[in-house]
DNA sequence: TTCACGATTCTA
DNA sequence: AGAATCGTGAAG
């Protein structure tokens, strides 16, 4: 994944996230690796954002450069991971939501909190640059994974701004953590992802 | 020092 | 629909 992706409006980094491998691999230990198949956009012009009010400690990283993993803690329990966009002191990210995890089973990762524990990341990987090297990183979809069509609606589980549509998902994929109103695509209980979705 | 609050998840 | 859970920041 090209410095250059990272450096655009979270709106516009968000959609383009959908269907992009998140790879993790620990040392020399197991390799664990999925399909982003939904995503939010936050950005500072808008109250919904960390960054909306003022720069702290907590949200410093977002506020950094671009191409970096901002996590934080939520509801004393779950970790969420964004990837920081759009240009140093500019507090926007892309908030990664739901994966889907070939072979496992299809919820396993269906949720911002789930997928930071299947992944195994946590405030260690805050700031951290995305690369192979720091052994969390982000590589392009294939081409017919592109293809697939993409449901963009309102952002869940905040209160303020919700008039925007800043939300993206993967509308084939069962890995979704929900669907937009009127979306009747099922969910089907303890199967397996597929290789593609 | 105290208090209220989540970019959530699980259970009923 | 309600509870669990805890780091953070604002208030006293």
């Amino acid at each position: 994944m090209q410095k250059k992706f990272f450096f655009r409006p979270a709106e516009l980094v968000a959609p383009d996230l959908i269907g992009c491998f998140l790879i993790r691999s620990e040392g020399k230990e197991k390799l664990i690796g999925g399909i982003i198949v939904e995503t939010e956009a936050y950005s500072q012009v808008e109250p919904a954002c960390h960054g909306f009010r003022k720069r702290t400690k907590k949200n410093e990283t977002l506020f950094g450069p671009p191409g970096h993993f901002y996590v934080y803690l939520t509801y004393g329990s779950y970790y969420c991971v964004n990837v920081v966009t759009d240009k140093t002191n500019w507090a926007s990210g892309v908030l990664l939501r739901a994966i889907a995890i070939p072979g496992e089973n299809e919820r396993i990762a269906s949720g911002p909190g789930l997928l930071s524990r299947k992944f195994g990341i946590n405030k260690r990987h805050d700031n951290l640059p995305i690369s192979r090297e720091n052994g969390l990183w982000l590589a392009k979809p294939s081409a017919s994974e592109s293809m697939k069509k993409i449901v963009r609606t309102t952002r869940i589980g905040i209160k303020e701004a919700k008039y925007l549509s800043w939300r993206w998902y993967l509308q084939s994929s069962r890995s979704v953590s929900k669907r937009a109103k009127g979306d009747r695509t099922p969910f089907k209980k303890n199967s397996l992802s597929p290789l593609t979705n």
